[in-house]
Order: C-alpha cells, then sequence, then structure tokens
DNA sequence: CTGAAAGCGCTTACAG
DNA sequence: CTGAAAGCGCTTACAG
C-alpha cells in the first residue's frame, strides 16, 4: 500500500480508501490510485483488511452433494441474488458425511465468514444451533426449530400430498414411498405421504432409501423381493426416483407401462429428455434467492427479530413417468 | 487467546503452539489448553493467523460449472488425496462465465490461498499465466503453456481417435462431431476427430455446440436440417451428446435405431440407465488426484523445476447408445 | 515452558 | 486530503 501511495504520490490513507471504494475522494486522485495500483500489480489484502475492519464480505454456503443439480439450483439462486452486493460466495462441501461437513462449516467460521447458508446439510440441529449463535446463518431445504438460525424450505407436506395425489387421480391405490427416515430434514415428506394415503383410505408402505441412486436400487428390489408389488412409487428425491426406475428397468419392468414413478426436486435431471420424470419442484433457485435475501437483511445490522422461517409452495411438473394405472393380470 | 491462556494457567505463547500443533508441547499442557479452549467456545482466528504465518493452508477450486458432474467427480479425486493434509478445499464458480470466473480467481488470490486449481476454466491462457505467477497453480482438463502453471489433463487427440474408431468399427462412415471451437481445452478432441477421419478416408463434418444440453440440441436441429445426415456423432462431451438425444428422439428419430452417439467424460450422466451413454471416460477422479499431488509438491516449497504436464490416457465405454450401422432405406 | 517484542497488512478515528 | 497513532488476533524469533 505503501508503495501504492508512493507511485500515484498520494497518502497511504488515501490509497485505503480508494481500495474501499470511498466516495470521499475526488476522481482525479481515484484514478492516480488505481493506475498505480495496476502498474504495480497490487491487489489488498483481504486477510488484513478483514482482519481489521471485521468484515469478510464472504458468504460460506455448504453444499450437500456436488453431484446432485438440486444443489447447483439453490447456489443459482443465491448467486443471482447476491452478484450486485458486495457479498462473494466461497462453497464447501462434505460429500454428505455429517462430520465432514460440521469440518467444513467450521472451516467457514474459522475464515470468519460474515454469513453461512447450508444447503441440504445433514449435521444435527444442535451444531447448527450453535453455529447459528456466531455467524448469522440460514439453512435451506430443512427448517431447524429452536435456534438463531433462518430457514427456508419448501412445503414438503404439500409436495408429498400433490404427489399422491397425482398418481391418485391416475387410478394408482397401491402407492409404495421411498424415504429416508434416518436423514434430517426429509420427515415432512414422508408424513405428507402418509397423512395423505390415509386420508384416501389408502396403506402407506414405506421402503427405506438414502439421497442416492444406488439407495433408490436397493429400495427398488426391497419392493420387488415382497409379494406386494406397487403400481406406483413416490420417491422422495428425482437421484433416489432414478435410482428406482433404473432397476425396475433391469429388472424387466416398464417404466410407466408397469408401474409410474414420481420423484421430489424436479432437478436437472428429472428434465433429461430420456429420464422424463414426474416430480415434485421444490422450486430450489427461489429457495436460494430467499436464502440470500435473509443474509442480506442480517450482515451487518445488529440482530434482530427472532429466527424466521419462510417455506415455498411446491409445484408438481407432470411428466412421461407417470400414467394411469392399467390393471394387473396376475 | 490471552483467555484461554488463562483458564489454562499457561502463557499464550504455548496456546498458540498447540493451536498450531506442536510437537514441543507435554500432553498434559496441550489437554488443559485444548480443554480451555473448547470451554470457552475458543477457535483461532485463521484471518489473523494466516495473515501472520504467510499461509492459509487453503487451496481455492474453481468448477467450471456444478450442474455438469464431471467437474464434481474431479474435486472428489482432490479431496480425497487432500483429505490427511492439513489443506481445505474452498471451491468457487464462475457459472461458466469468463468473466465471473476472472472474478472468482482473483477472490482466491485475494484471500491468499496456498495454491489455485483450475477445473475446466474458460478464461484465457494469459490471465492463467498471471495467476501462475503468483501462486502455485495447475489446471486441469486442459493445458496451459508458456506459464508457470503445471497441467493436467487427458490424451483428448488419443480419446477421440477412439471414439471414432468404435463407430467405424461398427461400420458407421458418416460421423458427425458436435465441437465448441471457440471454447479454449477443446481442441485435442476437435483435433483428434479430424485427423482420425481423414486418415480412414472420411470426411469430417463439424457441427457448433457449447458446452450446454442446449447447445447439443441446437446441433442436432443443424444436421438435421441439412440433406446430409450423418449416421452417428461423436459429442465432446456428455452434456452435449445428452442434448443431442433428446432433440434427435423429439425429432422422431431413434437413438441407437438411426443414429449411434458417443459422448465424452463418462460422467455420472452417461451411466443412467436411461441414458446409457457410450462414452469416452477422461478418469476426471485420477485427474483431481494428479492435481492435488501437484499442489502438495508445489506449496510451501521453494520454486523447483519448471511447469509440469500430465497426461492421462482415456478409456472408451461401450453402452447402450452405440451400435451397429444398419443401412439407411433412402 | 515463559515473557516480551516486533511484525503481518490492513482499518479506524481523529486532528489538522 | 494528509499524517500519525492505535489496534485487529495472531506468529515468529529469541532470551531466559
Amino acid at each position: 500500500m505503501e508503495d501504492v501511495a508512493r507511485a500515484a504520490d498520494v497518502s497511504r490513507a488515501l490509497v485505503s480508501l480508494v481500495m474501499r471504494d470511498s466516495p470521499k475522494v475526488s476522481p482525479e486522485k481515484r484514478e492516480a490510485v488505481i493506475r498505480a495500483a495496476e502498474q504495480l500489480g497490487y491487489r489488498r489484502n483481504r486477510l488484513a483488511s478483514s482482519l481489521a475492519s471485521h468484515r469478510t464480505h464472504t458468504v460460506g454456503v455448504l453444499l450437500s452433494d456436488l453431484h446432485n443439480p438440486v444443489f447447483a439450483a439453490v447456489y443459482d439462486g443465491l448467486d443471482d441474488r447476491l452478484l450486485d452486493t458486495p457479498q462473494r460466495l466461497l462453497v464447501a462441501t462434505g460429500r454428505t458425511d455429517p462430520d465432514r461437513e460440521a469440518e467444513a462449516i467450521w472451516t467457514f467460521l474459522d475464515l470468519r465468514v460474515d454469513a453461512v447458508v447450508l444447503v441440504g446439510a445433514s449435521v444435527p440441529d444442535a451444531l447448527i444451533a450453535k453455529v447459528g449463535e456466531r455467524v448469522p446463518t440460514v439453512v435451506t431445504t430443512r427448517r431447524v426449530d429452536d435456534a438463531p438460525v433462518d430457514s427456508v424450505l419448501t412445503d414438503d407436506v404439500a409436495g408429498a400430498r400433490a404427489a399422491v395425489d397425482h398418481l391418485h387421480d391416475l387410478g394408482h391405490r397401491d402407492i409404495a414411498h421411498v424415504a429416508s427416515p434416518s436423514h434430517l430434514g426429509h420427515h415432512d415428506r414422508l408424513d405428507g405421504y402418509a397423512t395423505r394415503m390415509r386420508e384416501l383410505g389408502l396403506d402407506p408402505f414405506v421402503v427405506e432409501g438414502d439421497l442416492t441412486r444406488a439407495g433408490g436400487a436397493r429400495a427398488a428390489h426391497a419392493m420387488l423381493d415382497r409379494d406386494r408389488v406397487p403400481t406406483a412409487v413416490f420417491a422422495h428425491n428425482d437421484v433416489t426416483a432414478i435410482g428406482v426406475v433404473d432397476a425396475l428397468t433391469a429388472s424387466g419392468l416398464d417404466v410407466p407401462g408397469d408401474l409410474s414413478i414420481v420423484g421430489y426436486d424436479n432437478s436437472d435431471l428429472a428434465q433429461l429428455g430420456q429420464v422424463s420424470l414426474t416430480s415434485v419442484d421444490m422450486r430450489s433457485e427461489e429457495l436460494g434467492r430467499t436464502a440470500a435475501d435473509l443474509v442480506l437483511e442480517r450482515v451487518g445490522s445488529p440482530p434482530l427479530d427472532g429466527p424466521r422461517l419462510h417455506q415455498l409452495h411446491p409445484v408438481l411438473f407432470e411428466r412421461t413417468s407417470t400414467r394411469p394405472v392399467t390393471p394387473r393380470d396376475r
């Protein structure tokens, strides 16, 4: 900075002001400083600047899984909204392992990010609460109550109901659900499914999966191994749904000929022509935009009101993986 | 730190040593310090620590596109290798926009990361050279010559030849290539295709695409609009190939009945049961692991030898999107 | 292991 | 706009 000041023939204080984009610098001096900096290849050390100012202008985004495009969509929403602000996004992932996610979150805290956004995180509520006490935190695709963090998610109960209703309207009565009960933040999909099934006078049939394609395939095999093979399957996310379809097809069954499948997320994958999966859109980008708005409200403001909860309304997108039930000849 | 020292009844210097995992601290004192830190909720400020030590123990990874799973695979390779080192990964993306990628890279530099890894970046060579002068840099899936940066990539000429040979072996003679000539780092695939076609006495037929599904669809339409419709298409990446298949299928053609398709990358997408795309595996994870090794060699060492280049050998994976040519009745 | 000092590269606040 | 001072929270190097 000293060097730049000397080259531009101004004071070090002025260089600092220019670097911080202060409005109280004359255009001429600003120009001179910028030119000198460029010539010397000078770039402000953000480490030092952040240490002194207590602001990093950085928000840390934890993406649950880089292989699942639905999280990329949430990222896009965040990015759209933060583009015209001074905040920069830094992302990390724990590759769906809770311990490594926790580690990534602590790295964000150690780096003193201005805010943290959790996208599909699988860490326990207690940890999220602790994080919320240290830095503005918003969790997406999941809700955390009784903690100083904002939640923004889709109304999954409504989404699951929409999926069941869609299949019911097509005449399906034997509707299985692939859920991941052990996975945090996915209870609502299961609840919505079970509740709606009972309301319709149908028996819920839940098979365990996880958040991967392999889990979907395993769930499909578990279904086939029983004597009761459903005519339709509602999977708790698209990746799982695709795993179900793969396994079913490999077993000689036709989708949607023999079974109809509904996914959840409406990610890029569901939209692939060859996949064409009917799916509940969880409004991923909007989730990201809303999260960004919450971040902007919190960052740099004194702790305002208590934790907030935003729920978006899901929308079912019908594609070719579902069709009216055909009577089984057996 | 002072507080922790007081609570543990040791000196501030000792706390610093413990935080840096120094071996010259007795187990008892170490325990006491760790306990005190935990109790006070103390975490070392990495901003301050990095500023003083000139090391951030952080490598910045620029991923070209979070929606393309092939980059996630490279990330996985990096992560595998860096897991047991003190280095932490921070990722950023420019969403395939060169200007935004450049911005993300500068953010890494401003943060003083120990190294930068570029995965599929679309910024110009000149910028990469400038980055390499400031920090150890390795670029993957692309090579940069005449610059102080390491390159690790697949032998794309060989990969393209393998794709052409595969189709040729199946009897195809009319083989189109969807390329993205404007896109940096993809010349070799085009060159390999064109060279091999000529060697086989065939006419190269190149259609322009980009790196997206939409680009593939546009390329497919461009092919259909001509009077010469090929019997096979080799697309320069999987996403493009899928776009081609989608558009072809929507136009009433069958893949592989009417046209065979080969992709490049062998990403998650190619492996989906419903997509089942024959694809050239670019060994993405191995790319990541190799990049990590190069980073580790450079970080903290005095500038050793000159820039290095690692080339991996691609492998074609045959799936159901290709089959022997069937004579056209026209 | 302690203690005291200097320094990392900035920002902040203020007098002029 | 300048100049000088204090401080951000650490690390480094050293004497004891």
